[in-house]
DNA sequence: CGGACTACTGCAAGTTACTTGCAGTTATGC
DNA sequence: GCATAACTGCAAGTAACTTGCAGTAGTCCG
């Protein structure tokens, strides 16, 4: 996989934002730096980084295909439904193991993801 | 909403099949049983069912929306991403509860969505 | 019943996001 | 440098989803 000013911009992207971001919002934060980039030239490259495992996919409910760093430790997000801030959580706040999907149902995991929508402790106050 | 017979035949498919089907196995399920039912039919109908509160929304990665019956208790999927076959899972089996999210965020959960891929056990062997 | 009202439907076309073909460009290894 | 094959922009192609429209058919009165 060649080292290629697309390539590059698209890692610093996701890098720096440090979330999962979209196609569309990837594209645009390229085109800041790099105007002429084409959006088929980010989708391939996000596609590459992928598969060469610097990417991770992250599909989320209405929101469609997004794309993060994959450095960044795996994690959920607790959204509270009336502010919209977000907490972050990981698989042991929730009791969460692939092992015990395998006792349960013999399933090999190979991925997971898991969206929870809640209200805040600021906002249950008021 | 109206009665009509395009909304019996989704209601009778869901209901039949107690699992979550694509617009296109739908489609092909309801035309099986009266042929002119347009695509477009089949996606309003689901659409205003799940307005209506008796059709639920499933999305799974890859494999785009799914409507299922929404009377099928409260459940979540692990998909076989090989051959599709798809197992119910509740939160027991995950360990997962509200009460342990509250505990470690302190937001009370209203919402929780799980999607689960993996290797199913016949697949594991082949 | 029967007619009026309007939700619902089929068809076809529109939209959107995603994907690919192609010819030109540019990293990379020698 | 130079060859070569990966990469890119552009434009066109898919596929799934969504909508406009004119006709159809549940439902609600009377």
């Amino acid at each position: 996989m060649r080292n290629t000013r697309a390539t590059q911009l698209v890692s610093d992207v996701l890098r720096t934002y440090a979330r999962p971001l979209s196609l569309q919002e990837l594209h645009e934060h390229v085109q800041e730096r790099l105007p002429r980039v084409a959006h088929s030239t980010v989708y391939r490259v996000v596609g590459r980084l992928e598969a060469a495992g610097r990417v991770r996919r992250v599909d989320w409910r209405e929101r469609g295909s997004r794309y993060e760093w994959a450095e960044l430790p795996h994690h959920h997000h607790i959204v509270c439904s009336l502010c919209g801030r977000s907490v972050d959580l990981d698989d042991a706040d929730l009791g969460f193991s692939e092992e015990r999907v395998r006792a349960a149902t013999g399933f090999l995991v190979d991925h997971h993801s898991i969206e929870l929508e809640g209200i805040c402790p600021d906002c249950q106050r008021s």
